[in-house]
DNA sequence: CCTTCTACCTGTCAGC
DNA sequence: TGCTGACAGGTAGAAG
């Protein structure tokens, strides 16, 4: 995307319905038209473009979204996709007649425009889980007297910004922690071991293209292919990879983790 | 402040 | 072939 829209001015913002998971910011379309996009960033699962006007549109996929680009000299950039036009809720028009297209069936993701001195809630996220300042002493000063449950705190975007369902089963099953410990419980070793699985399983997570359950697609279209690798994610009853007892599963949070219950303790 | 729970929405799949 | 219910990669906001 970013080659589409930074530095190019946004001629036309269509809005197709009111709202996503949220309604849309008031006047939407009139405070992005003839703006240019200074900057597009990521900061955890959060797109970020920076605008002339000062104002930062702030934009999440939720589940389902994805961004669809379209125009005549955009070969390098476009796709086949089967995305359908009747989930097409947002299409950005650039200068030079490209669109960009927010699409999501399930209509989770959202929009947020925030003023230059306006907070907004990525000041509260934790540290990047691939960044310098992600360590063992800060994830262990982040959890210190936490009771809640390891696998919930590690989900929490405040603790480290950025982990998902997957890659914390996957990365609590690679450092053989429990998914039920406390999470101000871990030992010193604990922390140190949990913190580099998180970086190998979300480096080698990303060298595949990501994990293709059913929406992720790779920006060029392609299947990402982690899945493939995952030890415990959506495997329950199949063979622990090291200890062959059968993978568990339970529900934490409302959301299912998968574990092996003897490898974690 | 912290933790827990629910809501948001469509699509897919397993089981009957 | 339908129908039903469970479940899905995430987050905000209310309630306790």
């Amino acid at each position: 995307m970013a080659p589409v829209l930074e530095g190019r001015t946004i001629t036309r913002v269509q809005l197709n319905r009111p709202d996503l998971r949220f309604p849309f910011p008031d006047d939407f379309a009139a405070r992005i038209e003839g703006q240019q996009v200074e900057r597009l960033s990521r900061r955890a699962k959060f797109l970020q473009a920076d605008l002339t006007s000062g104002e930062r549109l702030f934009m999440h996929l939720g589940m389902s979204g994805r961004f669809v680009l379209a125009g005549e000299q955009l070969g390098d950039f476009t796709h086949a996709h089967d995305a359908d036009p009747k989930h097409h809720h947002v299409i950005f028009t650039t200068e030079d007649a490209n669109t960009v297209t927010y699409n999501d069936p399930r209509r989770f993701g959202f929009m947020e425009l925030v003023g230059p001195d306006e907070p907004y809630r990525l000041d509260g996220l934790g540290p990047e889980p691939l960044s310098n300042d992600w360590s063992a002493p800060d994830l262990r000063a982040r959890l210190r007297g936490k009771k809640t449950p390891i696998k919930i705190a590690l989900l929490d975007q405040r603790v480290v910004a950025g982990l998902g369902n997957i890659y914390v089963c996957e990365a609590l099953f690679r450092a053989g922690i429990s998914p039920g410990r406390g999470a101000g419980r871990l030992k010193v070793a604990e922390t140190e071991n949990l913190v580099r699985h998180t970086k190998d399983v979300l480096t080698e997570a990303i060298a595949a293209g990501g994990s293709s359950l059913r929406d992720h697609r790779q920006a060029d279209g392609a299947l990402g292919y982690f899945q493939k690798s995952f030890s415990v994610y959506g495997r329950q009853g199949d063979p622990c990879p090291t200890c062959a007892a059968p993978v568990a599963r339970r529900v934490q949070g409302g959301r299912s983790t998968f574990y092996c219950k003897s490898c974690q303790r």
